[in-house]
DNA sequence: CGATAATACTAGGATATCCAACTATATGCC
DNA sequence: GGCATATAGTTGGATATCCTAGTATTATCG
């Protein structure tokens, strides 16, 4: 039962009205608040039957495509841009499902290494088509938006210093 | 520390590479978590002095456009989008720090109240003006991407069913 | 060479969110 | 009226995330 106006217009009316300032940034903050919400439910549901959830997807995607099928933990966080901590919970749970298994790095004993099993490299696939198949959940957006909101995105990236 | 590259650049070059299909979606939908991720903490951070966080400001937010500075929990969760139970946290949260307090309501039994108090409308405000003042974390991005930013997520949230 | 600083990862704690199940109240319908 | 159903909110449980702090190891440089 869907609302009978658009909310985020509704809070734009009221914030105009009020005078708060930085209306059009409001909204955008708020829409992409809403918008990871919708996606990220689309995408587990899409990743539940192979037992992963978007973040573990992530981690599986980045092993699968690096050369030796294996990272140190830290790269990984750097690359998904996520905090030590989290990382260490993804691959804990990977490795529970026997989809990755941690190795001791061959010469810096602080390092861990996760290394995609050949269980995790068959669920990556699979999951990557189940993915495909629902259009990452952004099936209702034409080609023009997608990439006005890759680039646009791009742009707050690239101004919060991801690269 | 930035990266020397766009990591998902690059996952966009690997989904390429590997032909996984979908790839202007996943680059969206991996922009759209980052994106969240980075204005949230902004957001979050701007918000600390007034002891809020984005969800609770939203709902203070939501009681001060209020006719009656006094909403049914169940319709804030509506307007938010977001879980009851999520809600009956949000909202405990705030009558804890003094903002709101819970009222029955008048007529119907199973409803409560949240109503805003007097320091909670001075803190709604001054946390607004604050948010103001770091343009929502948005600074970076110019009028037309806003524009297109919106537009785009509009679509996303009417296909979702939102409005 | 050896002390200090930096790096890699993990443990414990706090928070936000969702889901399933539960209680209380209100509504609908025969 | 009275019973089945729907609605409002809360509780308990699971999960993901971040932060702070701690241990172990490596790198720096005086």
């Amino acid at each position: 039962m869907p609302l009978p106006f658009d909310p985020i217009a509704e809070a734009r009316r009221n914030w105009e009205t009020h005078r708060w300032g930085a209306t059009d940034q409001m909204v955008v903050a708020t829409s992409i608040t809403r918008g990871h919400q919708i996606l990220l439910r689309r995408i587990n549901t899409a990743l539940h039957p192979f037992g992963l959830n978007f973040s573990r997807f992530e981690a599986l995607a980045l092993l699968y495509f690096s050369r030796a099928g294996a990272l140190p933990l830290g790269k990984i966080g750097d690359r998904l841009q996520v905090h030590p901590t989290s990382v260490t919970n993804t691959i804990a749970r990977l490795e529970a499902a026997g989809l990755v298994v941690r190795r001791p790095h061959p010469t810096d004993r602080r390092t861990t290494l996760a290394e995609l099993t050949d269980e995790g490299r068959q669920v990556v696939t699979g999951a990557a088509a189940a993915l495909d198949g629902i259009g990452f959940g952004l099936d209702g957006m034409s080609q023009r938006q997608l990439h006005d909101v890759d680039d646009a995105l791009a742009t707050l990236r690239r101004n919060a210093g991801d690269f």
